[in-house]
RNA sequence: GCGCGGUUAGCUCAAUUGGUAGAGCGCUACAUUGACGUUGUAGAUGUUAUAGGUUCAAGUCCUAUACCGCGCACCA
């Protein structure tokens, strides 16, 4: 007896965790397994037909490179509750995708060929450059899979979405379609965000502001005009047609309604004075030079008083007025012209630095410039008729105040409802190649009086030509980059068909995302799923933190960015998942550094060593689930397990993860390792049968629960335990139950 | 200007509904050839930013201040 038949462990476990010779393999035995796709689930029984749901899309990464901390913090989270949900019996499922980042792909695309032939993209002409970008992309989305992989995503690749492919299309022409016969999406000349770095519009939300100190100068249009203005931009007062005052103003009531005609800086201008509520009679000298042209408000001003527009500046920034001194000249250098032209007048009346914030474009850095321009827009307080006469607006709300979808954590609310209130009408045309081209035609057609009329076509296909007529010419813009990917929940399952999958699957669980792209995403999927579906598209927002490198500052490459690839070369996945996890709640932005990587790929090694000495404690032993004949102490031990699994189970609902991977740590190291295992060896050497078997059985037990709990947060090294686990008629751990 | 978050051990951060503060890394000393040195044991370091208040009890709730960060608006 005491010469029992000599077994082993495998010989694996004898050296140490190699997650390089183990996370490849594991995760081409899971994707083989089909179990990431929820109709194999249910195929082979691993999932109930009738289950509840679980359902995620990913946030589809762009097609600009690689992967950086970020997305495996989000991959991460996501990972987490998709895989916990799987075990704990939902039909789960989980698209990926990809997006193609129109102005952020062309730019980079833009970028590299000139680099590399110096042709620009006109050089090349619109088919040939958009066929070099989509190669890029693809090449890109590669990579980016790839990636993905190698985080351990349990994503059904057989449901891979990309903005840019043909279902998604489909569904962006319906979209816009359905949007323009209900008039909510319209052409207007309006003054828009205008940026010349990458030559076309962009939205409200693409603006950084930069703080800078700029110069304040007042001054007078001539020696007899009767107020001073101020500006910080001299170079745009040759397009003023108004002043504006305040209208109970007592300095300047009196010259409400006159005009006068001036000449200023080499040209001709215009400038009726009108009173209006929005000026602040405390700012500046109190009256406000009009720009329409070339300034937001100056716009909504001419609006109300019926002024002239007269834009003064062009696309590429440069003056276009006509006056020999400024002609032609970038707008930094007419400023400095008509400085010394107010000068040298001797109407220049004050000079003062002041601090401003100047709007950059988010993609290219450029220096917006207002101008007025024909564009494309979505009405966002128009009443919806199909929609009970709610605006967009109103569904936006409406979705978070009473349709439950949570914001966690939940201080966001305030913030998106902030948004809400300052919107304005989304801008949605964009004059680049790389995109979804809008699906509107035109063609010309003699008005009355002879004068030439453009007759409009909106579809979803493109109109046929009639021989009796002119040719339809399709709109030459494509579509702001938000538009597809506020469709996103939707149209990876299918819409504009009613699949099985967008009735299953939608509206979707959780949408988890980093909250720097609330505005861009999240409140674009709220309204464009509650116009479009009449349903929200996730129940659920958690917004995770930025990931920040050791100085705190955001991830680039130049500054030190940890790169999760690299670093899982180095230590693992299932160390680098860890250490993004523990400490870090929802909404906070986490440090990243190498220490905390190092120390859980110290975890995973410690786990895989307690598998060793587990199973070389029981060789010959099968896991008996109902083992019932515990000793006091294991009695003991496994109530205090259950306790922690509570705790565990509590948490993974409230989507405290980070509290949950902290306390797996601190039980299967503290507890289990440095106490129970220790214990262990003196029961095996010296203690009685029973109580041997007792805790044989009590080992097992908690390795394989424990297994279990871990395997969201490290799924790898938890697999590749688990395979060597006497446990009868086991499955792959993916789909195995979640022990509570 | 409006709003939000933060300030806890040298560093990075925890602390679930208020119950006299914890972890990792780092540091100090020691130990150990049988699961693991990617280890173990022991230890040091805190007026929880400041000042008030509520409470039997405050890191946690309230008020104010300071500093750091962020968002929005303004930016003539």
């Amino acid at each position: 007896m005491i010469f029992c038949m000599k077994l082993n462990i495998p010989q694996k476990f004898l050296k140490p965790y190699d997650p390089k010779a183990t996370e490849e393999k594991v995760y081409k035995s899971w994707q083989e397994s089909g179990f990431f796709n929820p109709d194999i689930c249910v195929e082979k029984g691993a999932t109930k037909a009738d289950a509840p749901v679980f359902s995620m899309v990913q946030p589809p990464p762009n097609v600009t490179g690689t992967l950086h901390m970020g997305h495996a913090l989000a991959t991460t989270l996501e990972d987490i509750m998709v895989r916990y949900h799987r075990m704990k019996g939902f039909r789960t499922l989980w698209v990926p995708g990809t997006d193609h980042a129109a102005i952020a792909t062309q730019a980079k695309v833009e970028g590299i060929i000139y680099k590399e032939e110096k042709k620009r993209r006109e050089d090349l002409g619109r088919e040939e450059f958009v066929r070099r970008v989509d190669a890029y992309a693809k090449q890109s989305r590669d990579t980016i899979v790839g990636q993905v992989k190698k985080l351990g995503a349990s994503v059904d690749w057989s449901r891979e979405a990309f903005t840019l492919d043909g279902k998604r299309s489909l569904a962006v022409r319906t979209a816009f379609k359905k949007m323009y016969d209900d008039g909510l999406i319209y052409r207007g000349y309006r003054i828009v965000n205008w940026d010349p770095k990458g030559q076309t519009t962009i939205s409200d939300d693409e603006i950084v502001y930069m703080e800078s100190i700029g110069m304040f100068y007042t001054f007078r249009y001539s020696k007899d005009f009767p107020v001073s203005i101020a500006t910080t931009r001299p170079e745009t007062k040759v397009g003023d047609t108004a002043v504006a005052v305040h209208p109970e103003d007592v300095r300047y009531k009196k010259f409400i309604g006159k005009e006068y005609s001036i000449d200023f800086a080499g040209t001709k201008i215009h400038i009726k004075i009108v009173g209006d509520d929005a000026v602040d009679p405390k700012f500046g000298t109190g009256a406000v030079g009009v720009t329409p042209a070339h300034s937001h408000i100056d716009w909504e001003i001419a609006q109300r008083h019926k002024l002239l527009i007269v834009p003064v500046i062009n696309e590429y920034a440069r003056m276009s007025v006509d006056s020999p001194i400024l002609k032609d000249k970038k707008v930094a250098e007419a400023r400095i012209a008509v400085v010394d032209w107010l000068k040298s007048e001797k109407l220049l009346e004050k000079e003062e630095s002041i601090p401003q914030n100047v709007a950059t474009a988010e993609r290219t850095g450029g220096i917006i410039e207002p101008l007025p321009k024909l564009q494309w827009f979505i009405d966002v307080n128009k009443k919806i008729a199909s929609r009970k006469n709610k605006s967009l607006k109103d569904l936006m709300r409406e979705a978070v105040l009473e349709k439950g979808v949570a914001i966690i954590p939940d201080r966001f609310e305030k913030v998106y409802m902030n948004w809400i209130e300052n919107l304005r009408d989304w801008c949605i045309s964009r004059q680049i190649w790389f995109g979804h081209r809008i699906p509107v035609w035109y063609r010309t057609k003699q008005g009355i009086n002879k004068t030439l009329e453009y007759e409009t076509y909106c579809g979803i296909e493109a109109p046929e030509n009639d021989p009796n007529k002119p040719d339809w010419f399709q709109d030459e813009d494509t579509l702001d980059t938000w538009f597809s990917a506020g469709l996103w929940t939707f149209s990876t399952l299918g819409w504009p068909e009613e699949t099985a999958d967008l009735t299953t699957y939608h509206p979707t669980s959780v949408l988890a995302t980093g909250y720097d792209i609330i505005f861009f995403w999240v409140a674009r999927m709220i309204l464009m799923s509650t116009y479009l579906l009449g349903e929200v598209p996730f129940k659920t927002v958690y917004l995770h933190g930025l990931v920040r490198n050791a100085l705190g500052s955001k991830m680039s490459k130049s500054q030190g960015a940890v790169d999760p690839i690299l670093m899982c070369e180095k230590y693992g996945m299932d160390a680098v998942r860890m250490s993004l996890v523990v400490a870090t709640g929802p909404g906070n932005d986490t440090k990243m550094s190498e220490d905390k990587i190092r120390a859980y790929k110290n975890f995973a090694n410690k786990l895989w060593n307690i598998a060793r000495f587990v199973l070389s404690s029981v060789l010959g032993e099968t896991y008996d689930e109902k083992f019932a004949e515990f000793s006091l102490d294991d009695r003991a031990l496994l109530a205090e397990q259950n306790e922690l699994l509570k705790e565990i189970s509590r948490e993974m609902g409230e989507f405290k993860y980070y509290l949950v991977a902290e306390k797996v740590y601190a039980y299967i190291w503290r507890e289990f390792a440095d106490i129970i295992l220790e214990k262990s060896k003196d029961i095996f050497k010296n203690g009685g049968d029973a109580d041997r078997e007792s805790r044989k059985q009590f080992l097992l037990r908690t390795l394989v629960k424990f297994l279990k709990i871990l395997h969201p947060f490290a799924p790898f090294v938890t697999e590749e335990i688990w395979s060597d686990m006497p446990v009868a008629g086991k499955k792959s751990l993916i789909i195995e139950s979640w022990p509570m």
